[in-house]
DNA sequence: TTAGATTCTGGTAACGATTCCATTCGGGAA
DNA sequence: TTCCCGAATGGAATCGTTACCAGAATCTAA
């Protein structure tokens, strides 16, 4: 009901200058013992709380980080904000959350939207790395940024990388050493360096085996289920068909079992599958399923501090996280 | 590089007024086609945006909602959080988000601060309803509310509600037939509307069959899957043994079915299992548990819509979302 | 006692936008 | 020609805060 209380009416309540209230709660050293008693009584009588807002336009800082992503259901990526959010809370910043809905566009429009809200740095994971906006948008915004696992040239921003390679190759070998040949990968477009860096570690593999890589097996495209779900189901009616499957990504993961299940194909027994990323309750209900995990709560915190550095006035870093393939029921041997 | 371009330099570009610039700019009837097309070419060339952190000051209006959770990695509330963003995002609005971490007085924190920043509106599924904070934090919030699933008297705020009762009551019904008498309810505190409301339907469906309320086997305490794993743990070896578990949330659920592994008894055979709200892959990984579901796209979107009506001047309301009981083959007959 | 340095305080100009008020310039009517 | 009204424009105040500058008061040293 109270109108809300500014520093004027402490200072009037108080009897002396704006200046001095001001100089009082932000901790000048030029205050005098009754001065600030006096103002310190009248702030807390009146229950004057300062107006970020205002101080934000005076200082130029908002304590406020953006954070874009493709999908914040994605369970994987809702941990990492958790983490990210965590972290900046308790340094004194706020998160804005975007979704990109996995366009460009809206992403372009999300990033040109806090560049107006004057955020003091973005933290986004990019629906592409090569549209034509990226580049301009990501130039104009003027604040430090924090990328999650992309790789965009020239743009001096920091970035939290996943080493999917090494925990991808270790699948992959593991599936060739199993006797799989015709091992079907499906992920996201290539346009992003997360696909990128689980091709090359599914190629390193069979490279180092000494065969030829499955290259029609192979379609990267989305990172939906629905995606998944489509190709999954064409590689299944091939000749050969393929004994084994790499799932890059929950929703890819989700896409590939639906088709398993049409076909009746039993997981582990009639096909192998190897899932990128779990998800919620995997521990108790997929048990059996072999997995690629990084851990998002890393990822979370390491982009909160990294973005953090910068706003400290250190230079942008690039920070790993790494991956670990554990060998599960789903992927035994070809038949 | 180029330092920011204010309103200022577009007048000086244009030789015209500050005010002038401003009335172009946010459409006042009141300016020649001459002055509008000057103004429009300055802005254009010298790439000018409004500052929305000067604008939010002059205006009172910030244009941002704040959304306040226990935690966002849980599945269900990252949807209704996506749901919630995109409709805000479509309508102008951005979107702070913040934890509570489970904890009265983080959440209590928060609103102090969404308070500072100023924010037009907050969405907040509060960790309690009966905390002493919860009240005056609220009351001092001077903005509208939308509370999720919960019920706290005097407040005048919306709220979107979610009628758990029929599912779990039908849930609690269909378990009952199956000849179940032992059955066990694990889920959250009842200082909030969600675990009281269940309770509810659990209640009516015991008391329409004429059997007393199994009440040594309900735990209401948290909707972490720790908590759950050790009621669940503790229920399980007592005599006679639950036969059936509902389990009040994505975490309850997650524990429960721990404990189930721990003793190796496999559900739907020898014991029999209702999960209250689903998760991801739930419709590949989970195919045969029983569920209460609720749609958390439709809760978010609400949510969003409650908000912005009561932005545009009218009154708060509540707006109650329906669940479904699906029986699946966790739930068959007690042995 | 006085000059000079040190505290401390108040007034005022920003930050970037909007909005009210007053002024100017036409055009139309008497 | 004079008067008036409306359209168009510029100037200034304002949102709530911080920071600079100048002046007053106190203190130290010669």
């Amino acid at each position: 009901m109270e109108s809300p209380v500014t520093i004027r009416d402490v200072a009037a309540r108080a009897g002396v200058a704006l200046s001095s209230v001001s100089r009082v709660l932000s901790g000048h050293p030029d205050v005098s013992a009754s001065m600030r008693a006096k103002v310190e009584e009248a702030a807390q009588a009146l229950g004057y709380e300062p107006d970020l807002l205002a101080q934000s336009l005076r200082s130029g800082a908002t304590r406020t980080i953006g954070f874009i992503i493709r999908d914040i259901a994605n369970p994987l990526f809702a941990v990492v904000a958790r983490a990210c959010e965590q972290e900046l809370r308790r340094n004194g910043y706020s998160l804005i959350l975007m979704n990109s809905d996995g366009s460009v566009e809206t992403e372009s429009k999300n990033f040109a939207l806090l560049r107006r809200r004057r955020v003091d740095g973005v933290i986004a994971s990019l629906v592409a790395e090569d549209s034509p906006y990226v580049k301009k948008t990501i130039l104009s915004l003027r604040a430090p940024l924090v990328l999650l696992d992309r790789d965009v040239k020239g743009l001096n921003a920091s970035a939290v990388i996943t080493d999917h390679a090494i925990g991808v190759k270790a699948a992959t070998k593991h599936l060739i050493d199993k006797g799989h040949r015709e091992i079907s990968f499906i992920s996201g477009a290539a346009n992003v360096y997360t696909t990128r860096n689980r091709i090359k570690g599914f190629s390193e593999a069979f490279a180092e085996a000494g065969l030829p890589l499955p290259e029609k097996l192979i379609a990267l495209g989305g990172f939906d289920a629905e995606y998944a779900l489509i190709h999954a189901r064409h590689f299944l009616l091939k000749n050969p068909r393929p004994t084994a499957f790499i799932a890059g990504g929950i929703g890819s993961t989700a896409g590939v079992v639906r088709a398993f299940n049409e076909m009746n194909l039993k997981i582990g027994e009639d096909i192998a599958l190897v899932a990128l990323d779990e998800w919620p309750l995997f521990d108790v209900f997929a048990t059996e399923i072999s997995s690629v995990y990084r851990d998002p709560e890393a990822i979370g915190s390491e982009a909160a501090h990294l973005i953090l550095e910068v706003l400290n006035g250190n230079d942008p870093r690039e920070s790993v996280i790494d991956t670990k393939f554990t060998a599960r029921a789903s992927s035994q041997g070809a038949h």
